[in-house]
DNA sequence: CGTAGTGTCTATAGCGACTATAGAGTCAAG
DNA sequence: CTTGACTCTATAGTCGCTATAGACACTACG
C-alpha cells in the first residue's frame, strides 16, 4: 500500500507543494522514491500527515508540531509542557476574540458615520481622519494585518 | 515647522523603518529632503500618516489603505463603494470571531484529555492522533497560521 | 581639531506558512 | 507517437513589516 505524493493529498486533504514544504521543514520523514524519483509514502505518513493537519487546525505553528512529533516519536520526558501549550493556546485565541470584538465595534461605529451618498464628502473618510472617540485605541498596539491584530490589544506607553 | 523621519515617527507611533516603507509603497508622498539628504515633513504628511494609521488599525490593509487615500484625494465618485468595505470588513472579522470561538472550544477538550502526569502517554497527544469528535472540524478549510484561521470556517466537499 | 554618540541614508535579506511559476522528466492511454 | 496528467527541482512571490550592513550627517565634548 504505496501512495504517491497526489493521492497523499487527496487522503489527507493537504495541497501537494504544502507535503514537499513539510519535508523540507522537517516535518515529515524523507520518503522512499521510485525508480522514478516519485516520492512513495506509507500508511505511518498517511497519519503523521494527518497529525500534523489536525495541529494546523488546532492553531499551533509549524516549530510547536515539531516539538509534538519529536514527543511522539521519544516520548521520554514529562508532557506537562503540551498542557502548557494548549493553555497558551487558550489565553491566545482569547486576547484574539476580545480584540477583534473591539475591532468590530469600531467598524460598526464606523460603518453608521456615512449613508454612501456622499453629498457632503465620506463619513468614513471624516472619521477616519479625525481619529476615534476610544481613548483606549488611541494607543492600541494593533499589528493588524488584514486580519486584524495578532498582539492583542494593549495600551502602550500613554 | 518642520520633522524628520524620527520625530515623525515619534509624533504618530510608527517606526522609522515603517514610514520609509510606506512611502515605498506609494501611501505616503516623497518628501522633501534636506541638504544632506534627509526627508523632511509637515503637517499634511503627520495626517496622513496618522489616517494610515488608523486604518491599519480599523484592519485595513495597504492595498485598501492606498484606495481610500486616492479617494480622500481626489472624492469624484460615490463613496459607496467605502460602506461596502466596510461591511466586508465586518462580516470577515465576525466570521474570524466565530471560528476562533470554535477553536477555542477544541482546545478546551483537548486540555481536558491529559492531566500532565504521563503515566500512560500523554492524552492531548493521543486526542491529536485520532482526530476530533467534531464533524465539522474533519473538513475544516481552516488556514490558519498560529494567529488561527482567516479563511473562516466553512466545510468543504464533504 | 578629533572623536564619540546619535540620527539618517540606501540596499538587501528575513519572518511564517505557504503559493505560484518555470522547465524538465515520467507514465499510461489512445 | 502524441496527448495529458502527474511528478520532479529550484526559485520567487505573498503581506506588512523587521533586521542587518555599511556609509554619511550632525552635535557635543575635550
Amino acid at each position: 500500500m504505496s501512495l504517491r505524493i497526489g493521492e497523499l493529498a487527496k487522503v489527507t486533504g493537504c495541497q501537494v507543494v504544502t507535503i514537499r514544504y513539510y519535508e523540507k521543514e522537517g516535518l515529515l520523514h524523507r520518503p522512499e522514491r521510485t525508480n522514478a524519483n516519485y516520492r512513495l509514502y506509507g500508511e505511518e505518513d498517511v497519519e503523521r500527515l494527518k497529525f500534523i493537519r489536525r495541529c494546523r487546525l488546532h492553531g499551533m505553528n509549524l516549530a510547536e508540531i515539531r516539538d509534538l512529533l519529536a514527543f511522539k516519536d521519544n516520548p521520554t520526558v514529562s508532557c506537562a509542557w503540551i498542557n502548557d501549550l494548549v493553555e497558551r493556546h487558550i489565553a491566545d485565541v482569547e486576547a484574539q476574540i476580545a480584540s477583534l470584538e473591539h475591532l468590530k465595534t469600531h467598524l460598526e461605529a464606523l460603518r453608521r458615520t456615512c449613508d454612501g451618498e456622499n453629498h457632503q464628502g465620506c463619513g468614513i473618510i471624516d472619521s477616519l481622519d479625525h481619529g476615534t472617540p476610544c481613548p483606549y485605541c488611541e494607543t492600541w498596539d494593533c499589528r493588524a494585518a488584514g486580519s486584524a491584530s495578532r498582539s492583542g490589544h494593549t495600551p502602550k506607553d500613554s
